[in-house]
DNA sequence: GCCTATAGTATCGAAAAGGATACTGTGATG
DNA sequence: CATCACAGTATCCTTTTCGATACTATAGGC
């Protein structure tokens, strides 16, 4: 059936645009996939993404803990150490994620080999 | 038009990135979400998303047509009628865009709950 | 004494996105 | 005759995004 909507959506309420808003950041797509696998440091996080710099990386980092994604700890050490891991809303966004990754994989890779084997 | 894949990316190629290229265009989510409800001119598209300007609204659908999610349909009329559609492609993303409004409804949205700024 | 690694900031400038406005052509309407 | 609606273009200009580069502090290694 046909869900339509219309709303005066200037405001708050499309849902499918909040969702986007949250995720679709250049790199928080790969950042949320990368930590669905458990709590990296941001220089792993970092190499796991090759061409994001470090000040992107940063601002996707900190806009993603800003919506309550992700977590970040920092431990007073030398160097440094900063641990990111998802929240439990940000755990919430696996089965999305993994609906992406696998609508990618089939209609959008390129090399059309794509083996959607979990 | 921005380059999609512009370096040999990280060793996944990361299908989630590549789906949301798609997908993740300012106003593609909530047009994506109308044409789900069957076909629709460009005039009912606009009035259905107030704040998208006919130039946005025109560019959006025009990569959305390049990408092969919707399909332009122009008649030679005049007034012109021009319809658009999901293709067969755009309508694999069926469940994931309810996905991503399912989770927006639960996970961001008002819902109810206004929240002014404290 | 210098280099490396860590997790960032700061600053600059290029590029892209996006908004506002005006214009197109034609048939029907007033 | 003037205006409207349609589905756009064209042009200009502002805002935002993004990349490149340089810098921070401190400990350990050479």
């Amino acid at each position: 059936m046909p869900p339509r909507f219309q709303k005066p959506f200037n405001s708050p309420a499309c849902p499918v645009e909040a969702a986007l808003g949250l995720i679709g950041g250049k790199w928080k797509g790969i950042v949320l996939y990368h930590l669905l696998g458990g709590t990296l440091r941001f220089n792993v996080i970092r190499r796991y993404i090759p061409g994001v710099t470090q000040r992107m990386l940063t601002a996707q980092l900190r806009e993603l803990e800003a919506d309550g994604l992700i977590v970040r700890v920092v431990f007073a050490e030398v160097p440094p150490r900063v641990e990111y891991s998802l929240s439990a809303k940000g755990r919430t966004l696996e089965p999305l994620i993994m609906a992406l990754r696998a609508w990618g994989e089939e209609h959008v890779m390129p090399s059309s080999d794509a083996e959607v084997a979990a």
